[in-house]
DNA sequence: TTGTAGGCGTTATCAG
DNA sequence: CTGATAACGCCTACAA
């Protein structure tokens, strides 16, 4: 494998010291004009890269944010994979690269993490957190933020999460506006802190425009196709004019039972979705012909924003301590006017 | 932040000099039993762990893997994601950690990664592959092994892919013993590799059957739900005993053509699909509560063995130049003896 | 079995 | 504006 030139063999080309030559990379310090075309030229000619590992021992610092991701069987579902993206880009339009730790089941992160000193921040995501690496960051003021929300005992962390409260407050709000009184709600629970989020915001949205909750309208934790479809057959006994669904996969099946109910959207019955997962709701929508209207959660931009935090974090910033991030209503053509 | 102690601490405080700690650590050498527990006491002590930055600098080498994921959109597939898992599993089995490098569209990667030093190898994957990038890798001899088939003009590289050919060959020999001859086929495509891989392996199982090969059953290209209902559509007024899918969107519009048409799987028509997307086959499988027969493309498998192969390449040792991996075939509930 | 000296490639510090 | 020198923390090579 060809070597690389190094700053040394720069700065004896340029005729200069390796500090200046250092000087001009970094566009630090005041360096000539002259001297500085100098040292251009000769990096231009010996394919000059400064040696990232280098500069990392010598600034103690490496400009690599590390992700972990906690998964319940060692694959990612789709959900995780675009907040992954996301941590990227971000990290990336801030120069910093991304070293993601994952697929270890049952095992702690945290020592490699802050005394390897391969990463200057950590962001931690997924449902199964490995307390014992949090409260080992945590003592150690190693930088760190959650995706979602958190609250551990005796620790305020930093975190960023999408604010569910209000995305489903919209969502319902608008079908209020519409009209619609009597609006079902699919995908409570009161485990999942999304989902329990979400109900809130229904809840929310109601009262505000005094429309009374009816617990006859709202149907357990619903994850799946199978849920949804389940689900949607019960809920459809009480005559709603509309509904609102927790998941992607809940959604289609909640929409094939309307369908073989021989029911309309939005003519009969209005509809809104979570399209957590972008790529299937896009798929479907072109599948049933009709744009379902949705909640978007900005997964890429959530990524961004924890990546942002991460780094301001690390690099001393003044960072608050907790961040929401707005749930986008795609207002499409599954909702009626009454 | 609390700073971590370093070797020549930890040297000192077991009285000894820090190549003895060095050796330790690295379990190299000979040490003697005593002060060999000396040291371990004095790391324990001192809750000592070995900079990494340092040791790379040090050896040349980072333990790190780099992985270029080339997207369309900016946002990986869930296709993807699920191989970056699997290369992720491999690299850490094997003591490498992994450097995901994506999401700078149009941007040139290589020469941050031959020159950064900061990955010791590289494996790329994705369509539009920057020619650019593997140009200036192959000829700075740095290490890099491709997912997916690969020629490029004038390179041979190492390369790791589904067999796509024998998968497909296998599923249709299956459905050929169980007796069937009208088998259509949905998902030619003369662009994608993969595809054109798949109708290959069609092709050889009737051939070798001695069936004859009627284009009028074969389909073109079907990436969507949409397509495969389609397709499948036309495909019916073939009345073909059986059916192969080129991937699970298409495989969820064909199902559902059948199903609209009045028929049964398996009575009416035998299946086979591909589940690539597996998260998704799953929720399928549940809400149609039928377990569907598909050829597997183990994408954790195909990662980890992109892993195993470019930690081979960089650590000098013996590689094979092609190699692939097998499709599991899935032999579940949609197929009929005739 | 253990230690000494030097180097990996860069940056920080302090002089000039 | 420029340069010498000493880190950064570890490893390799050689010596004892």
């Amino acid at each position: 494998m060809t070597r690389s030139s190094n700053l040394i063999e720069v700065a004896k080309a340029a005729g200069v010291s390796n500090m200046t030559v250092s000087r001009v990379i970094n566009n630090s310090g005041n360096v000539s004009e002259k001297t500085r075309q100098k040292v251009l030229k000769a990096i231009k000619e010996l394919n000059y890269q400064p040696n990232l590992i280098a500069r990392s021992l010598a600034r103690k610092k490496t400009n690599i944010l590390g992700l972990v991701v906690y998964t319940e069987q060692g694959v990612h579902p789709a959900f995780y994979n675009e907040i992954i993206n996301g941590v990227q880009k971000g990290a990336s339009e801030l120069g910093y690269d991304l070293l993601v730790f994952a697929n270890r089941e049952d095992q702690s992160y945290s020592d490699r993490i802050t005394h390897s000193s391969f990463v200057d921040g950590v962001i931690f995501m997924g449902v199964k957190i490995n307390q014992h690496d949090i409260r080992n960051v945590h003592e150690k003021g190693f930088p760190y933020v959650f995706i979602g929300k958190r609250e551990i005992e005796g620790i305020h962390p930093y975190y960023i999460s999408p604010d569910y409260v209000k995305g489903t407050r919209m969502a319902a709000e608008h079908l209020i506006e519409l009209g619609h009184t009597k609006i079902g709600f699919i995908g409570q629970s009161r485990i999942i802190e999304p989902d329990y989020d979400k109900l809130l915001g229904y809840q929310e949205a109601l009262f505000k425009h005094h429309v009374v909750y009816n617990p006859q309208l709202v149907f357990e934790e619903s994850q799946t196709q199978l849920d949804g479809y389940n689900a949607m057959k019960e809920l459809l006994k009480q005559k709603p004019t509309a509904v609102i669904i927790n998941n992607t996969y809940a959604t289609i099946g909640a929409t094939t039972a309307i369908k073989e109910a021989g029911l309309q959207i939005p003519e009969d019955i209005s509809v809104i979705g979570f399209d957590d997962n972008q790529e299937l709701n896009e798929q479907y929508n072109d599948f049933i012909g009709l744009e379902l209207s949705t909640i978007r959660i900005p997964k890429v931009e959530l990524g961004k924003e924890a990546a942002r935090m991460a780094i301001s974090l690390l690099e001393g910033n003044e960072t608050p301590k907790a961040n929401f991030i707005d749930l986008h209503f795609m207002k499409n053509d599954s909702c009626k006017k009454l």
